[in-house]
DNA sequence: TTGTAAGCGTTATCAG
DNA sequence: CTGATAACGCTTACAA
């Protein structure tokens, strides 16, 4: 090794006494002189001693690491998320392993084997977009390897999940236009595809029954790509006929948000008087725009805690593994701002 | 092991040949009979045999880990640096350890051993801003280990760095405002304890000189916190008196930038018209804020490879560690948009 | 062509 | 109270 760390062999050929007795020296076990134990405490803090953890890996069968699996690092969720996973890994003594699959299932597939033959000691999964087949992981659940999934969850029975109540987000986010007094509310939705573009959708329209509106199919309208200048189209094409012309918006994620802003200034309405606007996930930018948007706050930092401390939990035992799953589903918050306040 | 992964040994024990032999069959040595090789292939196959990498790290002193210890991963030009960093490391068969300090020297501190324990065999460093005394990483580099700095470089003589050019980007950005006919250009400057802050003032005060302009110390405030209030209340002040009242704010990140153009905003004065404003480091929100932020790019994933390629050498020995420091520099980019633009 | 044995750094078991 | 020894999984001289 370049760096030539002391081992417990250095010292104990140092303090000749045996390897063993170092190791139960350092580690206070039962059965030592206070005279042996102090003569090796104080080398070993001489000689900078520091275990070596992969040899420890190899002969307790438990490295202390989990591996983190993710679609793309630079999604500001993402690295919310991994923040969080990494302050709670950090706190127990762990260390985090990140493979990034850029939505690649063989990517994943990869990763995930490196992973494993690193030994970690359990997974952190958010599955990318192109797995629609699950076996890599069930295999692994069906040996009682501890995996925790978040934010996107798998088709597989009794797994243990974290996610974000994206129903209530919603319903919160069109309620609250309807309390402010906005009569025609339409829906910026997305991909049908993802089971969280339908729950919005779900939340938005429960929450139109519950304020006794009217549920209008041409006011909800797809914004898969999910970028500004979709939802700026989009919405244009709104306010040409009276009949679709809203008096607010609420977009399934900010930039969709901030493009129907962008269209209502456009054409000279003011946000809130005229169109109330609210969106999805608190991005960055949201409180910096003018005005500064409402949105629907996902707690990332917290999913990434709580998924990581329920995988710690069954790695030490304190949680069955694959007894039965678990769906942990965390509370969004209504964050409000000026671009919803009407009154 | 849970996983109760098939080994070596396994395979041996099953094949009534040694460990030696099913090692070298399987790792093509020469003298190894065609048959045996087969035999020991197909076996391993059908257990699903993958080498053990903590054994073999153990064994080699090699880890094949490159450890990565950032400020803060929610940073999104970090958060870019680790997909560069990611990326190359996949592609070369070598994983990653992250770590964040969250600006904290003692946490610094603390990971740092801790990825040395696990054998990490290199380091990716940025480190935190309360690091002023380099003596961790130093000892480690008389020692040839190999570390790459990034994006902010150490005090230490004979590193290997790579960064971005501060100063030209700080430079481009003045000059820009400058020639936009902005007459009293204020700054808005990072902690001085680091190198790119002190680089990006540099940069502000060439430009000011090359335009003609007077430098003035008042019209040079610090805003180490970097986040939106501190640079809010900063610019109210800026504004108190005629002396110090700027036309333009070059801000030494978008934040800063973006809660500077609240102030403006709140005075009721308008952007580019009254006062223009340049950011650093193109955040995400930059572009979709109003007006649009004009800004200095950082090509982040490009470090993140770059940096990663450069300690892979050194690892490889390709490269000598210590032997004599090599800085990289990476231009940024000018992002003008709508805040700076008064012509 | 294959086997034996030592060793990477640590800890657990069994003796003394 | 302390020491020998084996073992974790793998590689590699050296022997056969």
């Amino acid at each position: 090794m370049k760096l030539g760390q002391a081992t417990i062999k250095d010292i104990a050929r140092e303090l000749n006494v045996s390897n063993s007795t170092v190791s139960r020296a350092l580690k206070d076990y039962p059965g030592i002189s206070d005279e042996t134990k102090k003569k090796v405490k104080e080398l070993a803090e001489k000689l900078n001693y520091r275990p070596n953890a992969v040899a420890l890996s190899l002969r307790k069968s438990k490295s202390f690491t989990i591996g983190v699996i993710i679609p793309e690092v630079v999604h500001f969720f993402f690295s919310t998320v991994i923040s969080g996973i990494e302050e709670i890994a950090f706190k127990n003594g762990y260390n985090v392993i990140l493979c990034q699959t850029n939505e690649k299932l063989e990517r994943e597939k990869s990763v995930l084997n490196t992973m494993l033959d690193n030994q970690v000691d359990g997974l952190l999964v958010s599955y990318s977009k192109e797995t629609t087949d699950f076996d890599h992981f069930s295999k692994l659940l069906n040996l009682e390897f501890p995996i925790v999934f978040f934010d996107r969850l798998p088709e597989i029975d009794n797994t243990i999940n974290v996610t974000v109540n994206d129903y209530q987000g919603a319903y919160q986010a069109v309620k609250h236009l309807a309390e402010q007094g906005y009569k025609k509310i339409v829906h910026l939705a997305g991909p049908n595809n993802l089971a969280i573009s339908r729950k919005r959708k779900d939340g938005y329209i429960e929450a139109l029954r519950d304020s006794g509106m009217e549920i209008d199919e041409n006011l909800i309208l797809s914004c898969p790509n999910g970028d500004e200048k979709e939802s700026f189209d989009a919405t244009l094409k709104l306010f040409e006929k009276p009949e679709t012309r809203p008096d607010a918006i609420f977009a399934h994620h900010d930039i969709v948000a901030a493009g129907a802003m962008m269209a209502i200034k456009s054409l000279g309405l003011k946000i809130p008087e005229d169109v109330g606007v609210v969106g999805y996930s608190n991005w960055q930018f949201s409180s910096m725009i003018d005005p500064p948007l409402s949105t629907v706050a996902q707690p990332g930092s917290r999913i990434g805690e709580k998924a990581t401390e329920l995988l710690l939990q069954m790695i030490d035992g304190k949680r069955e593994a694959s007894a039965k799953g678990e769906n942990v589903v965390l509370d969004t918050e209504l964050l409000v701002r000026k671009s919803s306040v009407k009154i």
